[in-house]
RNA sequence: GGGAGUAUAGCUCAGUUGGUUUAGAGCAUCUGCCUUACAAGCAGAGGGUCAUAGGUUCGACUCCUAUUACUCCCA
């Protein structure tokens, strides 16, 4: 074999085996007699480029696949991506503008040509990334939320619900997007605290006999005031009584409402009411049947009945009619104040509330029984404290508008009759013949059906896709969906439980009868270390791909996982993945330690046959616990485990204790053994850290050609016997405060040293472990001893007293103050035991071995005690 | 304003139905080592009134109540 490299080279290695397991098609799912394991990719927009939420997120779903994968079951990881209406068009429309072209100035045909060379082009980046991080997925599968097989699926549920009566055209407030130009649903809001101004305007009588005062955040809606509003218990108004007042500028004479809705302790307690531009006065307006004006174009600006204001944009005109109304002395005061604002989510403008013709899909149905299968189990959270959330949400949950004022995307099946009316159908060939049987005496051509401009929110696609990536919608028997659903975990953000997975559960539900999933775990934040959001403009988010190729994709995926339990956030920081790659590291040099030895037809030494039973014990318990937190999704202390076990049990302790002398050989037995726990480790490691496993799986034994390490299979825990790990425990100890006493003294670890152990309980268990604690403490022997030798030191392992004669003068005092501070911590502890046990209530009511550890604990203490004062005698 | 969650070492977190020598890990810190696999390392050490105040219990980091602080969700 070749040198190895000193330094292991994440780099010169990760690309390789990526290639290879492509090459061998091994990420590739095709239904067969082994039980499926399935997952499908939550789709990640064609705009975004990999970020650090993804990172962790798929590095999560690729640990669970591969882990299943070694268990035998037949895994399918599908991959794809999601169009994503807005983001997308948005994205489309500016690159458009920078080659001077506008939106409006093209035909929907030739804007979505446009659109979809785009997504041709850029569309499929992030996916490349993901193969540097090592994701299984099975490319062959690939999905696109726009496919046509996709589309055909959302166009079908979108007439079934139709017909059902599901889905509705009404008119009713949206969030409407000024800069995208559409509607979004209440869940793409984003409520944000902003330092904004409070403004106390004057409102005469129309006998100009006395004003009013009205507070308002918002004075540039002044022009759509139809009424303002006085609560009726407060006498401070209560004369006004059928009175009417003039609105400002406009001069529009509006009546005086009394409604319990106003707050009379908010602002001056009187409440300008604007019908079209806010929710609440919109449902006031209702109730009081009062006039909506509309003052605002779908850009924001304000329209006609905006009359000198004509043109300008909201927040201009803001300004603008505070200079004019403080001209006309209509202003009262102007306080800062703070208040929550609607963003869209995005294009982080405000958004304005808008009426409007909209889509909508009945949600109240569909909710019962998602709620039910969560509240059951029968869907599990991870953690399970979001059933609360997505309860609050279910039991609330309102109709969703489902129409987009865009072009990209699913284009609403609907089209409209000359005689207004609408019919519903998967082509125009099917609306039309619906239209015929409708409207007999009609006779309308096709092209008398005009269907609706608008597409639909991407989330009508997304709510399907366990489903339609297996063509389950079109058809629902084909041998796909049958096999792979109901897929197995769903892994995601906390922040699109609404918007994506109670809905993915409704439509499961719907139309498959079942749940789309068995779990759902739910990932983290990934925040900076300052427990910040990582954000584009705080700019404090690393370049994944950077972090890979600094680190190496196991070293990146290291460090997240070690830091990121289950629904908690993760702080991140570069040390995380540089203690990834030290821990590849780490590995590699291990490696390099086995091939560098000479192999022989010798003996094995004792200790070797003890460290290596020892090993194989703490081996089985390691992997039923590893098993057990993979149950739970524990998969970072999962990860934590397997790294202190390979670090310290393997390398520091395994290792080092059968490691030949320097130039000696090494039994071959001994050698097998540890190629063979080696290679066990490897594959219990493979899941977290995929590359560095394969690449020591090969380097261990020459393999076959299509022996690979992440289609072994997972090791198993042949027993939970663990007497052994608990001796060693105690031997581990014992070595220990050898080389702590040998530290604190100044004696180079090169230096043999005698060694006393005072005869005890513990003989036994000494001399069978003799020759490993003379080969890692560096003693010469053991000598079994009833006192305490001259010119040495003492020290006490549990009950176990050691005596080391060093070659110094011991310096008396700080030996004596050393034992003075054990004394009374032990004196303490004696106390509080012997409490415990003079307390009848505890001795009756306690269970008994709880009691007789509590003796036992006293009977320790109490013997150490003796043995400390003895060792202050001998000082003194 | 309504709801949920968290509070344990300098930092990030474990602590599984209350009881295993009066709290564990990683990182960071300190001490000593270039000991032929590894300085991306080795050996060792220090560091905590378990947020505060009560309560339940023989026994509380663990259960209950209140307070404080922070985080998230919803309006």
């Amino acid at each position: 074999m070749a040198e190895l490299e000193s330094k292991y080279i994440a780099n010169n290695v990760e690309q390789k085996w990526y290639d290879k397991w492509i090459q061998k098609n091994l990420f590739h799912s095709e239904p067969d007699d082994r039980e499926p394991y399935t997952i499908v990719i939550p789709p990640p927009n064609v705009t975004g480029v990999l970020h650090m939420g993804h990172m962790l997120n798929e590095t999560i779903q690729d640990v669970l696949c591969r882990k299943e994968r070694m268990n035998g079951k037949n895994v399918c990881w599908v991959p794809g991506t999601d169009h994503a209406s807005i983001a997308t068009e948005a994205k489309v429309v500016n690159l458009l503008k920078e080659k001077g072209i506008n939106k409006s100035d093209l035909t929907r045909e030739e804007f979505l040509k446009y659109a979809w060379q785009w997504k041709e082009e850029k569309g499929g980046i992030i996916l490349q990334q993901l193969r540097k991080l090592g994701c299984c997925c099975d490319w062959e599968r690939t999905k696109f939320t726009m496919d046509e097989d996709m589309s055909e699926a959302v166009t079908d549920v979108f007439c079934r619900l139709y017909d059902k009566g599901l889905i509705y055209r009404g008119v009713r407030m949206v969030n409407w997007d000024p800069k995208a130009l559409t509607a979004v649903s209440d869940e793409e809001v984003i409520y944000k605290e902003q330092h904004s101004k409070l403004y106390y305007l004057r409102y005469y009588l129309e006998d100009k006999s006395e004003y009013i005062v009205v507070a308002t955040t918002r004075p540039e809606t002044i022009m759509g005031d139809t009424a303002v509003c006085i609560n009726p218990n407060d006498e401070r108004f209560s004369h006004l009584k059928g009175k009417k007042l003039i609105v400002p500028l406009v001069n529009r004479v509006v009546p005086i409402i009394f409604d319990e809705y106003v707050d009379m302790t908010f602002g001056t307690g009187a409440l300008k009411i604007t019908p079209c531009h806010d929710i609440n006065d919109y449902n006031i307006g209702n109730k009081h049947k009062l006039d909506a004006i509309n003052i605002f174009n779908d850009d924001g600006t304000l329209n006609e009945n905006g009359v000198q204001y004509k043109g300008m944009d909201r927040f201009d005109c803001r300004k603008a009619i505070i200079k004019d109304l403080e001209t006309d002395g209509l202003i009262d005061k102007i306080e800062d104040y703070d208040n929550k604002i609607g963003l869209s989510e995005r294009t982080s403008v405000p958004i304005e509330p808008k009426l409007s013709m909209q889509w909508f899909c009945r949600m109240s149905d569909l909710a019962t029984p998602a709620l039910e299968v969560v509240e059951n189990n029968i869907i599990q959270f991870w953690p399970e404290k979001f059933k609360n959330t997505y309860r609050h949400w279910m039991e609330n949950v309102k109709d969703w508008c489902i129409s987009r004022q865009l072009w990209w995307g699913h284009r609403i099946p609907a089209y409209y009759l000359p005689n207004k009316e609408i019919v519903v159908g998967r082509t125009i060939e099917e609306a039309y013949a619906k239209a015929q049987k409708l409207y007999p005496n009609e006779n309308y051509t096709i092209n008398d059906l005009r269907q609706d401009e608008d597409v639909l929110d991407t989330w009508f696609s997304s709510w399907l896709w366990p489903i339609s990536c297996f063509d389950g919608i079109r058809n629902p028997k084909n041998k796909e969906i049958e096999y792979y659903y109901p897929t197995n975990d769903l892994i995601t953000a906390p922040d699109i439980m609404f918007f994506w997975v109670a809905r993915m559960i409704m439509a499961g539900l719907e139309y498959r009868d079942e749940i789309p999933f068995k779990n759902v775990y739910f990932t983290g934040t990934v925040r900076d270390k300052l427990g910040r959001k990582m954000s584009k403009s705080l700019g404090n988010s690393p370049d994944p791909l950077v972090l890979i190729d600094k680190y190496g994709a196991d070293g990146v995926r290291m460090g997240m996982l070690m830091v990121s339990p289950a629904g908690g956030d993760l702080l991140f920081d570069d040390v995380y993945c540089e203690q990834g790659r030290n821990f590849s590291n780490k590995i590699w040099n291990a490696l390099r330690l086995l091939k560098g030895l000479t192999v022989e037809d010798i003996t094995q030494p004792l200790h070797s046959q003890l460290a290596i039973n020892w090993f194989k014990q703490r081996m089985n318990v390691m992997i039923a616990s590893i098993n057990d937190d993979f149950s739970k999704y524990r998969l970072s202390e999962s990860l934590k485990n397997i790294y202190t076990f390979i670090w310290d049990d393997f390398c520091s302790w395994l290792l080092e204790i059968v490691k030949p002398e320097y130039q000696k050989p090494i039994d071959n037995q001994t050698y097998e053994e540890i190629i063979e726990i080696f290679e066990d480790l490897m594959k219990i490691l493979h899941p977290f850290m995929p590359f560095v496993t394969e690449e020591i799986y090969h380097a261990l034994k020459e393999r076959q050609e299509d022996d690979f390490i992440m289609n072994a299979t997972y090791p198993t825990s042949t027993s939970n016997e663990n007497i052994m790990d608990e001796e060693f425990i105690f031997i581990k100890e014992v070595i220990t405060a050898i080389r702590s006493i040998r530290n604190s003294k100044g004696i180079s670890p090169k230096q043999t040293l005698q060694c006393f152990v005072k005869i005890s309980d513990s003989k036994n268990l000494i001399s069978k472990y003799e020759s490993v604690i003379i080969k890692t403490a560096n003693i010469d022997k053991i000598q079994f001893v009833n006192e305490k030798q001259n010119g040495t030191l003492s020290l006490m392992v549990r009950t176990t007293e050691i005596f080391i004669p060093i070659a110094q003068n011991v310096n008396k005092d700080e030996e004596i103050k050393k034992v003075n501070e054990q004394i009374k911590y032990y004196e303490g502890f004696k106390m509080s035991v012997s409490k415990k046990l003079s307390n009848e209530k505890f001795v009756s009511n306690a269970p008994s071995q709880v009691v007789e550890l509590e003796r036992k604990k006293l009977a320790d203490c109490e013997s150490k005690l003796i043995a400390l004062k003895q060792e202050l005698l001998s000082l003194q």
